[in-house]
DNA sequence: TCCCGTAGTTCGTAACTTACGAACTATAGA
DNA sequence: TCTATAGTTCGTAAGTTACGAACTACGGGA
């Protein structure tokens, strides 16, 4: 089983952290790490009621490390990930904060459709 | 000729706007018209000292248009095109400042690498 | 009105990427 | 050692992307 490959901070790039987060299962995942602190990947063979094979599970896991976003760690029989938020907001101040909250906009519909509540811009 | 496809804000996923920010020639044509305030598409025929095929620059700004980035209007033979930020910041607040100011990090090598300018922090 | 030049689009195809099942490796515990 | 659990890798089918060639759209002469 080949090592896993963490890229440094320095590494990391702004389009290998937009496109790993571009794919929705892979947000999704990244957020719930981000929710909770660390998980297992089988924690999310299931999410946003959809089922994800465990093969591609284990892809998008990879995805995420590669990209720099997550960083895993062998616990015995399971796989630990975390998110490498704090160091990459270091790096790219803004950026993973805007992602998270415009994911959470779409999925609580907030902006959408401006649910007659619509921050009373220019009533016109 | 098929008649240009700009979705309306709520249309407007974030998976569309990363997947669409996450090609580095579509990124510095998105940053390119962000800092002016709109252009033609030939403008970015050459592009971060790389010469982009028409038909490929024509297929990069669909992307843009289609993911809701930008707004392209026919004046004549030309092709205006204007970034969409202004709606996008009200309804994914933080998210287009946050990418273009990693964009920017990233290709003046700020936090990266520190080349010995390193904004003095903690003199270590 | 016709013709030409410029600006951009579409089509076809070759190259690349992704998803997922089957078969595998790694570890813990009995 | 055997078994169960957790995750990885491989092969392939399906989808996406890049780019040249051929096209459409518009403006400006003559």
């Amino acid at each position: 089983m080949r090592p896993l490959i963490h890229p440094s901070i320095e590494d990391i790039t702004v389009e290998g952290i937009l496109h790993a987060l571009s794919d929705p299962v892979r947000a999704a995942i990244y957020a719930g790490l981000a929710g909770r602190n660390g998980a297992i990947c089988s924690n999310f063979l299931t999410i946003s009621d959809r089922s994800v094979p465990k093969s591609t599970l284990s892809q998008h896991f990879r995805a995420l490390r590669e990209a720099g976003l997550v960083r895993s760690e062998r616990r015995g029989v399971e796989m630990h990930n975390t998110t490498r938020c704090t160091e990459i907001e270091q790096r790219f101040p803004g950026l993973i904060p805007g992602i998270l909250n415009a994911h959470k906009v779409q999925a609580t519909g907030q902006p959408r459709m401006a649910k007659r509540k619509q921050t009373r811009s220019k009533a016109a």
